[in-house]
DNA sequence: GGTCTGACTAGGT
DNA sequence: AACCTAGCCAGAC
């Protein structure tokens, strides 16, 4: 297994988010198949090649953005408010509302 | 190869 | 709630 492969996998649980949900980082990795490797799948979401990947719908265990300003946070922030996720004044997202919750098995379709 | 860093997290104090 | 620790591993020296 292989870096590629393995980032290959991650993107393709991520592309999966339906519009107007999130998951976190740690629910990728697990669904992914690298359960407790949720800081590898923020450092592959850094590196995201194509803009075919719905990066912004990936947040914290914390219901947060994990980017600083500086890095997109704002970005993010505008994308998800433009799906219709609605932001405590604690800009804090409610993952009882609009975590993401697959009802298959997302490796089964595997791209 | 060794060391440090980091879009993280669960569990403990 | 705040703080700490271990677990994870790809990249950049």
């Amino acid at each position: 297994m292989n870096k590629q492969s393995k980032w290959e996998r991650i993107y393709s649980v991520v592309k999966q988010i339906p519009y107007g949900q999130v998951a976190t980082y740690g629910q990728i990795a697990t669904l992914a198949g690298y359960y407790r490797q949720a800081r590898q799948v923020g450092y592959a979401l850094h590196a995201v090649p194509s803009d075919d990947i719905p990066w912004h719908r990936v947040i914290n265990a914390q219901g947060k953005i994990s980017l600083n300003h500086e890095m997109g946070g704002a970005v993010q922030r505008k994308m998800q408010e433009s799906e219709g996720v609605v932001f405590s004044q604690a800009a804090i997202i409610s993952l009882q509302i609009y975590q993401w919750r697959p009802k298959i098995d997302p490796l089964h379709n595997l791209e």
